[in-house]
DNA sequence: TTCGTGATAGAG
DNA sequence: TCTATCACGAAG
């Protein structure tokens, strides 16, 4: 396992979210390998919160890539995306779904349920591993508590159309890890 | 299928 | 102030 360098997220969200498939996302003493990722451009993507939120904008600004953007969904559910840009356009990768590789107890004690679905949601990884609004804005490339490790062998990937979402659903900017069992839906792209 | 929950933005 | 909206999950 390799850490993966900024210029990582210095390409298209659409590279960035493909590429982010098979990686190690580790936050304290838990993570695991992220299986299912969905891009967002700023540019033309209604689906993105940049599209409607000056806010957003403002973070993508001022922000380096890499730098994790958090925010509450539904009052309820934090979820995880990393800011990218740099390349043709910038955006979002939202991370969606973790197979479990460390801190597996902890993160059962925190979400009493099996493996296969501790982590299979956008909402549900950021509650097993803790993550919420305080981790907003962190630079993934220079803070300890978090970090992204490359894959030794990069898994296949299928795309399919985003989850979830009411604008511009027809897109295929889904990416998961083709036949993985800690999808949020399960079939072959949902 | 429903419904809770809260930050945000835009209207009044 | 108020209200609509939102990339979800869990219970039933």
């Amino acid at each position: 396992m390799k850490k993966i360098r900024r210029e990582f997220f210095q390409r298209d969200p659409l590279v960035c979210a493909r590429e982010l498939v098979g990686c190690e996302l580790v936050w304290n003493d838990c993570g695991g390998i992220i299986v299912e990722t969905e891009a967002y451009s700023v540019l033309n993507d209604e689906a993105c919160h940049a599209f409607a939120r000056p806010s957003s904008r403002e973070f993508v600004a001022e922000r380096p890539p890499g730098t994790a953007y958090v925010y509450l969904n539904y009052g309820v559910h934090w979820l995880l995306n990393f800011l990218v840009k740099g390349g043709a356009e910038d955006g979002f990768v939202l991370i969606r779904a973790l197979e479990p590789t460390r801190g597996i107890e902890t993160m059962k004690r925190r979400r009493a349920t099996h493996l296969e679905n501790l982590c299979s949601g956008p909402g549900k990884l950021t509650r097993a591993l803790d993550l919420r609004g305080d981790a907003h804005g962190l630079d993934v490339f220079s803070t300890k508590s978090i970090a992204l490790f490359a894959p030794v062998d990069p898994p296949s990937i299928q795309a399919g159309p985003r989850i979830g979402i009411t604008k511009a659903a027809d897109l295929p900017w889904r990416f998961i890890a083709t036949g993985s069992r800690f999808l949020s839906k399960m079939g072959p792209v949902g």
